[in-house]
DNA sequence: AAAATAAATTTACTGTCTGAAGTAAATAAT
DNA sequence: ATTATTTACTTCAGACAGTAAATTTATTTT
């Protein structure tokens, strides 16, 4: 500290204003209705009491709330089952979601197969299908009766008309545009650009959400599995390919325009190893299963090709008796998934990142503790490390993620303000 | 489409609630009286008719909000410049921020030099003060030694006292938790996890908010650069590191737990380069000044070894005339520097990045287009090509900057609710 | 039975914002 | 010059969301 620069500068420059320029309106403001209902169907069963003291709101307007969601239909006094303790002063009236107020859909789209389930307000699944579905690229207007086809089977299964429906949620892999319900691309699609939000509306007279492949899974670890007490965590999706979400303030993240979180395809080497996308180095190509099974040929007697998943299963067989270029392949594998873990602390830092994939089930990551090789990757200063937590899941949690993308929509429609 | 599975579910599973659980209140609303102000200072000066238009509120709100914050000192009407169009119906009356309503000091803090500046509420600089530093790592007393001259510097410089000084924005290097104030790690302190902010704010009894150098970088272009017009967008800096920031809806964005967006520290090769924070592969490491100085050796006589900052502008020196290995170290640097940039799009997604630094006066990046470059490394379904814009600045963005940060917390302050 | 205690409800009140009616100030048409 | 038209701004009653405090209700403890 020895030499100092000052200089005095003139008032003003002539620029017109400072600060962002706010194009609009358009801030979302969370009524106390929707936080009611929602604290309700996230605790199960709560009393009016401690509904006032978790959100910090008065016991009045609780009252108040609570009566008009009764009169909706909405939630309901029940008989507290756990209650045993006798403490003084009048005891406490739990309410509770009625479950059958409003009922979704959530489809999956897949290149194998679409799932599809029926559900109530709290998610219970009431009906269930799967068609099994073979075309790589079909004109939209194909894709649609697919839809419909899976639709009118689960009301049928149900015994539920189209009208008791009050929202439908779609999952398809590609790159989805959720707020103005276009499919820009899809492997399932030989168009581009799908308004498939808007179409399938018109067809059933019912508000149609879509979202893309990792986000619906990520959806559904919010709604249903190990993210539900979590405000913030990230998802990793590994299969067919790579893909990841992103949960921040207990709210999906959608990057700027909608359309982000490609962690498949960041570059993780230059002029790397060739990806289905047409790019090099991509991490997808290191870690997807066609990637692992493309590597196959030497650890693998590859005369009788099968599946993909049939593929990934005789390789995992191959490793866990010892092959020596099939385990290499495991853990090269993993070397890459450790690496995308720590770029995603190092870019969002979540307090946990849940490794979602039918792919874990066989691989040998039991032995690793990702949490820690992915904290070797990042900065130590970065003191308090991120839980790794591995999730294998079967093959509804697409069509769960996607009723969770109906149910959000609904629930906003249900508690909308001055009905 | 040919066999189908279907199943009829079991109503209730037993699990208590669904959907993610809430764990307090705070969402932020802002208020009209917020909105407006900031909707003035953005532009300048604007009509009441005008204001209802754009922020889609009632011409009487404007009208009871205008008469408040004229009353508070903060805005006044005035005559309107530009007003030269005759059309029929009573004239609009201009309104504009009364700029001397309140102050802000924004000071930056680094290794070489530290700078600060005090603006009134429009952020027009009325005093500016740089004080060398020296010591590279030092207790916090003597850093808050350092921030308290330079406080009383600008005070003296501008003929003011301190208490009337609104708030005070600090940006430093390292690792900054901005909600909590503390500083986790930085290169200027021998200590870590600093409570830095508080202490400042017992020391002067000023309002103190901090950020990371990256974050005021960002704020800066978001409050008095190209951000201004752009509700989303990143900023990636290259200097001595390599950070970014995340502009989404005019709000900072800062990661799950208020340390993200380290992408200097984001791995772009198993195994890579050495970098200064100990791992390999890390981007920094081929990007950033030290890493382009560690190769230079055999680009450059080094028999003088200068400053960094001397060092660099004899590297580019050497490119611009020609020697092939200067040209060699500044080429790989571009392949990674739009490595970066298309692992910013694919993951954020926004529709602008502002690539800023003092290194890209020098590097020979004019010759290349970066954004038509990473959008060659993005999947090419990602329709909507993200603008790159290169911005050199000069030595005062950090600390206008941090003076944003300031604005941006009085501003909170003077608009807020129930006065 | 009376006292204590906690839950739920009611009531009166506050602050924010809107919408409709009214006022002000300019230009255009007659 | 007078009147119509247009646009900007103001005023004010009222809808709403929410709170705080008093009151009622239901239960346990003494």
């Amino acid at each position: 500290m020895s030499e100092s620069k000052s200089t005095l500068y003139d008032v003003g420059d002539g620029m017109a204003g400072c600060g962002p320029i706010f194009p609009e309106g358009g801030f979302e403001k969370n009524s106390l209705r929707k936080q009611v209902f929602e604290h309700v169907r996230g605790n199960g069963s709560v009393a009016r009491s401690d509904i006032a003291r978790a959100l910090s709101i008065s016991a009045g307007s609780v009252t108040g709330i609570a009566a008009e969601l009764i009169a909706a239909g909405l939630i309901q006094e029940i008989e507290d089952p756990d209650r045993e303790i006798t403490v003084r002063g009048r005891p406490p009236v739990a309410l509770a979601i009625v479950p059958d107020s409003f009922h979704v859909i959530g489809i999956h789209l897949a290149n194998e197969r679409h799932s599809a389930i029926l559900t109530d307000s709290i998610g219970t699944v009431l009906a269930e299908t799967t068609h099994s579905a073979c075309a790589p690229k079909r004109p939209v207007s194909d894709l649609i009766d697919e839809i419909i086809l899976l639709v009118t089977d689960l009301l049928k299964i149900a015994g539920m008309a189209l009208n008791q429906i009050s929202a439908i949620g779609i999952g398809i892999a590609g790159l989805v545009d959720h707020t103005t319900g276009t499919v820009a691309w899809s492997p399932l699609l030989s168009e581009a650009n799908v308004k498939l939000a808007g179409t399938i509306e018109a067809r059933t007279g019912t508000p149609v959400f879509i979202d893309n492949d990792a986000n619906i899974v990520t959806l559904a670890e919010l709604w249903f599995g190990g993210g539900r007490t979590n405000s913030n965590f990230a998802v990793m999706t590994v299969e067919h390919g790579v893909g990841m979400g992103l949960v921040l303030n207990n709210r999906l993240f959608r990057g700027a325009r909608g359309m982000g979180l490609e962690l498949g395809h960041t570059k993780v080497q230059i002029g790397g190893a060739l990806c289905r996308c047409g790019q090099r180095g991509c991490l997808e190509a290191y870690l997807a299963d066609y990637a692992l099974i493309k590597e196959a040929v030497s650890a693998l007697d590859l005369t009788a090709i099968g599946t993909e998943k049939n593929t990934m299963e005789r390789l995992s067989a191959a490793s866990k008796s010892g092959d020596p270029a099939a385990q290499a392949i495991f853990e090269n594998a993993a070397k890459y998934l450790i690496l995308g873990l720590a770029n995603i602390v190092q870019l969002f830092d979540p307090g946990l990142i849940i490794v979602s994939g039918g792919h874990i089930r066989y691989d040998n990551l039991d032995n690793i503790d990702l949490g820690a090789e992915a904290h070797k990757l990042t900065l130590n200063s970065n003191i308090n490390a991120c839980e790794v937590a591995l999730h294998a899941w079967d093959g509804l949690v697409w069509a769960r993620g996607a009723s969770a993308l109906a149910l959000s929509a609904a629930t906003d429609y249900f508690t909308r303000e001055s009905r």
